[in-house]
DNA sequence: ACATAAATTAGACAAAGTCTATTTTAGGAC
DNA sequence: GTCCTAAAATAGACTTTGTCTAATTTATGT
């Protein structure tokens, strides 16, 4: 029983192209066949994938979608709260599919990502911040490398 | 009385260049002028500059240090720990000059990055990690916006 | 002063991401 | 289904950050 998160139960994933629309089409978002081939390779499973991978994920067979759209439609998606955008890596932005509050573990030797529960992290105090300051996310990140 | 950490007192930087030239000894990284010249950038004060901001200050007055010294420099300031690499902005990396114990708040409206001092945050509670896994470091970031 | 390993350099290169001008598509009205 | 229009997608040029290479220069011990 490891404390850090692999693969979650706790979130539903859309299981068919019919829900996945639903899914879009609830967030404000028109799905299009691109947004839909990308939301089919990022919300499979909880995952954290570049904008390289997705790229190459998504045109694996032939060449369906512009560099230009995944870009977009990360952006969008994210914009829209069905991502999560993990910055860790000096070289790279992650997209992570899950989207509750948790945290994530780096391993900055491998460049390998991890999610850590919630519920194994906690953050007893905070800073009183000026009052026009909108707090957007709190990310605690776990930098380790194996030895 | 900010709670946010804007210039510290704690942290004592080089006050002459004969100072720097001994810190850098100390830290094992042979003086160069080059290197000099970064420090004096660097340890004026506690500031967050990215690597394209050290080149422009280094180079102010007449062309002294190239790209690839300042990246270098960086990496070996960093190294041996004169400088906190902080990778909180997705398009560069900012290069810490207070390298206590602290955490960032990260403006994502204007790209500004601020310390947090350490006693204005607590992480109560922590993941049991494998045995095999080092901690390099545990970085809580607040990411902001104003309203 | 000499030797040599370490450091610096210019500039080519690479990778991630953005921008622009054009074409295509989604979806509402008929 | 057809027409319309705004939104979305596209190719590819471009930008920015950062890395690499091969040649030169410098720090420092003898």
């Amino acid at each position: 029983m490891s404390i850090i998160l692999t693969m979650s139960e706790l979130e539903k994933f859309p299981k068919t192209r019919a829900d996945l629309v639903v899914m879009l089409r609830n967030a404000g978002i028109t799905p299009t066949h691109q947004r839909i081939k990308i939301g089919e390779v990022l919300f499979s499973r909880e995952q954290h994938l570049s904008a390289e991978q997705v790229l190459a994920a998504v045109n694996q067979e032939d060449d369906e979608v512009s560099k230009a759209t995944v870009y977009n439609t990360l952006g969008v998606f994210a914009e829209h709260g069905l991502l999560r955008e993990v910055i860790v890596d000096p070289s790279k932005v992650f997209y992570d599919s899950n989207v509750s509050k948790h945290h994530h573990l780096f391993y900055s030797d491998t460049g390998e990502l991890e999610d850590i529960a919630d519920e194994n992290i906690e953050v007893s105090k905070l800073p009183n911040l000026p009052s026009d300051l909108q707090i957007e996310e709190v990310d605690v990140i776990i930098r380790v490398h194996r030895n």
